[in-house]
DNA sequence: GATACATAATGAATACGTTTCATCATTATT
DNA sequence: AATAATGATGAAACGTATTCATTATGTATC
């Protein structure tokens, strides 16, 4: 175990420009120290490289086997090495998202797809796998930007807030909940609620609006798609609360009715978390910047 | 240009044991050695490879960029100087030879394949490319074997005798030049001689047999494979100049006669020309002794 | 939450190996 | 045969990877 990629970039310059003393130049060596090189190695394996006689340097059958390790090994060694330096710059890097929260597939995809545009050399993906607990894992180096809302502590993580948002109840056109303005815990209890497929301690629902008042809804059906869901509660088989953004264009369309939770709505705020030591990377920040001007762009709080 | 393959084999090991204390043992260094290491090219590519803050070491997806790197380059590394290490005790190589006699098939051919059954790793090949001038080419290292009949000066080559030979010549049966026991030059004056399709010079008939008596045959042809050669002769439609291995078996089965030629016989020597640098290594010294047991088991002088 | 344990980081000193320098030997070219 | 050009060699210089000794940090254990 002694050969260094030193040698291979040697090999390959004394190959190419066939002299000891015309590579010494490219590789900013002294010809002694090629011709040292060389012989050290020829020492170390016990087997002559170069057949020294003939005056364009030629290479021993053993050298050649050196020569296509250096083909074969170089090219992939100056790639990453080209890759490292654009991560270096924040051009290239890797961005695994887990999002806490179900109803942000609704802003995130499309956002997405702007930013792959954008940034081409940075890969990035959602990873649903890691969705049940994304902190240590963002921690440990398995994700890498984890759309939360509620910000933890530990100073290795960053919480940057994107945008407020209100949880509205989703209510079918002329529900009977509709007549009421300000709906409470206990209007739910003879409710079917609909929810996502997750924890009730993940439901906003559950841990900051029934629990609290110790209400239990009458039933509660679980569905995975934002879209099924509208169309459940538009077809009277429950109601549901979800994100403003979500409800927004079918409210404005009259297909849906909201209504805000509790005497002053139920509140949030979505937060972006990075490694502290990632914040500063061009990459991030630009994704950090693209998700508040989503919500700049239509995502706005509604006041109910 | 900084990385080296030490890099490489490090994070191999820092990865596979997960802590540089571990990886340091296994790579017969310190803990502090790593360290140093780690942090130098952490430096140099201006990125982090390692998350810190968690306990079995992390990479960063920059690390792990270098990490797949050594794993695609490391095992072909191996794999090579695994190689060299062999070519160095002689156990495998490269040996290419090229015959200027193109009778050489009849004994090289089966001797090859006994040859790589005992040397499988040994690149075993005729260059028929170089024969018409293969010494310089077995200087210059294109070749690495050359079964030649006359020896050159040079020191950088070596000439082993392989056997000795008589050049016969080759008559159907009751051809009128069988009532002689001597043929000299003159008797082929009014003969259709046939020869290999190469250079006269390259001939002994001709340099050593017509040449000095000033004698032309009637007709000479050309013909590329010794089978077809004595078939033609057992036609009548020629006569033939053959190392007497060549015709041994014919002659035997009284399907053809043979001759010497001029007062004493056309006799020669077989050598295997190598580099003076070669002629120790073992699968070198293998095939000079395997073919001169060819010539012991039968390829003896027939002394007309 | 304090303590002990393991592991990593750090700075200075050392040791090692590569490179240079100066020179000689060899090989092509005229 | 003479002369460039190139490679080989040995000793010295240089740079840098490694070690040593120590501190800092983080992880388990009580």
């Amino acid at each position: 175990m002694y050969l260094e990629l030193r040698h291979l970039r040697s090999f390959l310059a004394i190959d190419e420009t066939g002299s000891l003393a015309r590579a010494a130049e490219r590789l900013h060596l002294t010809q002694s120290a090629l011709s040292h090189q060389v012989k050290a190695l020829e020492n170390y394996y016990g087997t002559p490289l170069f057949l020294r006689s003939t005056k364009p340097l030629r290479l021993t059958p053993a050298g050649r086997k050196l020569l296509e390790l250096a083909r074969h090994v170089l090219p992939g060694v100056e790639q990453v090495e080209g890759e490292l330096q654009r991560v270096a710059r924040g051009r290239a890097g890797r961005l695994h998202i887990s999002i806490e929260c179900h109803a942000c597939f609704e802003w995130l995809l499309p956002l997405l797809d702007r930013y792959r545009e954008q940034w081409p050399e940075v890969e990035v993906d959602i990873r649903l796998g890691v969705s049940f607990d994304p902190i240590p894992a963002l921690q440990n180096g398995t994700l890498d930007l984890v759309i939360s809302s509620d910000p933890v502590a530990g100073n290795d993580l960053v919480f940057e807030p994107l945008f407020a948002y209100q949880a509205l109840l989703v209510l079918a056109r002329g529900h009977k909940l509709t007549k009421k303005d300000r709906v409470e815990a206990g209007d739910l209890a003879d409710q079917t609620l609909i929810t996502y497929p997750v924890e009730r301690k993940r439901l906003e629902v559950f841990s900051r609006f029934l629990q609290p008042a110790g209400v239990e809804p009458a039933f509660v059906r679980q569905v995975e798609l934002t879209a099924i869901i509208l169309q459940l509660v538009a077809g009277r088989r429950g109601v549901a609360v979800l994100p403003d953004w979500v409800v927004r264009e079918p409210v404005r369309q009259q297909r849906l009715a909201v209504r805000a939770l509790g005497a002053s709505g139920l509140f949030g705020t979505l937060y972006a978390a990075v490694r502290s030591l990632d914040r500063s990377v061009a990459y991030m920040d630009a994704f950090i910047r693209l998700a508040r001007d989503a919500a700049g762009s239509g995502n706005g709080v509604v006041t109910g």
